[in-house]
DNA sequence: CAGGTTGGTTGCGCAACACGCAACGTGCGT
DNA sequence: ACGCACGTTGCGTGTTGCGCAACCAACCTG
């Protein structure tokens, strides 16, 4: 919509692949020099990109705030942790928590057994959202058109022979997953890692967030797993009532 | 220097703070509703903001990210990390990093003795530059001129009784930080509050971040955290051992 | 050491683009 | 049902961001 805004906000994901000098910003951005270089600068004096001493640019310290503060701003977060933390515990397994946001799943939230940890492995990655247990139920629950334009636009990348293969093999597992209430991941992302996943619900009855448990084979068979889904549950549940109390919208 | 991306920029705090309407934002800023809408698409259209369902605006998660990238490209973290780690085991208390950018200090990693932890509690926060045991350090290795303005154009808040008071204590202290290769801060950002620091050097000697190790007085005295700090500045000089082997620069 | 190359910086004229106005929708509260 | 507050759209104007060209500085290379 605004040309120069989009410029500039278009090197920022080009900085985060690595540094890069005036010369490289402006070729990839296809404009002139002077043009990337004042971009730069105003993203500069906001503290958005910094300047190393070879004179490239990377991405400024500024985003870690920024980060932080959007963070805090996800109050289904705040809400839940203590909830996932505690079903870590009891568990000994992974836990996390994913939203939607314009069609993409991220990963908000994280807790290993013994790590509760914030912006760290998976968070702030794109989510595998065609086999995620998490995207399942969080694409399930989306309006049928949008879900429909989300499932077709989307890639279908076989991480494993069990990986979700296309939009109506999706669109059928969404189906079942927004009957049950629940959704897996048994080997659709990486072969030897078996997940299960429940929905947080608003006071509107739609799906806010999800969050899932987290194995590796080696530890418990996907069986096994399953015996955990009662838990899972009562925790989203737990975690809906509190976020649906609290935020009454 | 570029208006529109400057106005873009400037949203992005003032969403920090927690969401905001259209109109909000236009007043704010002081430019007209429409302006403010277009930047607010753009922002829009790249992640940066997201709207929520009551049309108002908040920091989109397109932030985690970049921040992630930011994280990543910050190789001075990745080479301490485990350097931390091993320090916050050791010793039981917690460990920062924090690295100068830009008149700016920013923690960047965080080790708790049993939680390692990335954008975490303070990771993110402003730091304490006139008090921090890491921002003296960092402070106390700038060149003299920026030193001087940086310190000149301060606030001084009183946190505490010994808390630095002004630009010529603080000027004074990172003169004999500068000395001494190390710095503390005994109970001047938080009463019961010790912390020692050690600067991490890269190649050309210049420091290039610094760690520190904070503990409560309640378990231990500062005279006993004292007694650490052979071993803290033997982590520092790992750190700078592999940082500066491997980037030469 | 001269000459070429690469990458960054500055000044300036032109027109594209971002600005604000005014008018239109829309939902909510009274 | 009405009015108000807030978001949205179309459009003319001139500010502002654009690219050109020329200028530096550093680094190779012969």
């Amino acid at each position: 919509m605004s040309q120069s805004v989009g410029r500039a906000l278009a090197i920022l994901p080009m900085l985060a692949e690595g540094p890069a000098g005036l010369e490289q910003v402006a070729t990839r951005l296809g404009v002139h020099k002077t043009t990337a270089m004042r971009l730069l600068r105003t993203l500069h004096e906001h503290g958005l990109v910094y300047r190393q001493d070879d004179q490239r640019y990377r991405l400024g310290a500024r985003l870690f705030a920024l980060a932080q503060a959007a963070a805090e701003s996800l109050d289904v977060r705040e809400i839940a942790h203590p909830h996932l933390v505690k079903l870590g515990e009891v568990t000994g397994h992974t836990v996390h928590l994913a939203v939607y946001e314009d069609r993409e799943v991220m990963y908000i939230d994280k807790v290993d057994s013994r790590y509760p940890v914030r912006m760290y492995s998976r968070i702030g990655r794109p989510v595998a959202i065609t086999v995620a247990a998490v995207a399942k139920l969080l694409l399930a629950d989306l309006p049928e058109p949008e879900r429909r334009a989300v499932a077709e636009r989307l890639e279908y990348p076989m991480y494993t022979p069990r990986s979700t293969p296309d939009a109506p093999a999706l669109l059928a597992e969404l189906a079942a997953v927004r009957e049950q209430g629940w959704a897996t991941d048994f080997g659709g992302h990486e072969e030897s890692i078996n997940c299960i996943g429940a929905p947080i619900r608003g006071a509107d009855g739609r799906t806010a967030a999800a969050c899932s448990l987290s194995a590796p084979n080696v530890v418990v068979t996907a069986d096994e797993l399953m015996t955990l889904l009662p838990q899972l549950r009562r925790t989203a549940a737990a975690i809906s009532d509190d976020y649906s109390g609290r935020v009454p919208a």
